[in-house]
DNA sequence: TATATAATTAGGTAATCGTCTAATCGTTTT
DNA sequence: AAAACGATTAGACGATTACCTAATTATATA
């Protein structure tokens, strides 16, 4: 739940293709680790390092465990570091700016939330 | 320069260090490597990972190489991710607004670029 | 030109990471 | 209650990473 634990759950392209998979729907570990040439094992712990990241959240639900996005956690923290870091003023605005323009054009595309 | 390896380079609480070190202004890399409790070389090594990675650039004047952030890079690629990942709508523009409230009170504080 | 200083390269080692297979735990179904 | 299925835990292995010291390169200065 710490920033450094998650800038290393970002670190494996592993770990950030399952963050992309859960980020909109709930997925079961099964069905995610059949997204992967990767043995069960190797996903399931891929999957607690995200959750001890803070980043997804785990419900077992009779055999399943299923596995969702926890939505806030990336975008503050992400974010935050990148105020800190970033020279402020330009570059942030203009992309928080182009953020917004994709966002509202995504929204229009998909109005059912 | 892609995106794994700036997740890579981020990985590091060191580098993200150097990074904040050198955001704002160039530094040499003995500069650098003071404040750590660490050798040399091995700053010189996490130099040129993120280097490699496209976030900082060095520039050797006389004896000394300066390093310093390559200002767009970093928020591009988080930014651009954060998009791809995160359930587009609210958060990713609830950050945005907080952010230009704080970059804006930052540059009321200090005027000078 | 010889010496000192800044930085990197080279080489080596300990620890961590990512993966696998085999075994275990919990739940459902026959 | 036994068998089947989903998921995780345990244990082992190879590759990578992070660090160190010693050696090297490049620049400046005595």
């Amino acid at each position: 739940m710490s920033m450094q634990m998650i800038f290393e759950a970002l670190a494996s392209p592993v770990r950030r293709k399952i963050l992309a998979y859960v980020a909109h729907h709930e997925m079961n570990a099964g069905d995610i680790a059949a997204r992967f040439d990767m043995s069960k094992p190797s996903i399931s712990q891929h999957l607690q390092l995200l959750e001890h990241a803070g980043l997804v959240a785990s419900e077992k639900r009779g055999k399943f465990v299923y596995y969702k996005q926890v939505p806030d956690t990336l975008a503050s923290t992400l974010t935050g570091f990148v105020q800190d870091v970033c020279p402020i003023g330009g570059p942030i605005r203009r992309e928080s700016a182009e953020l917004a323009r994709k966002a509202k054009a995504a929204e229009a595309e998909k109005p059912a939330e």
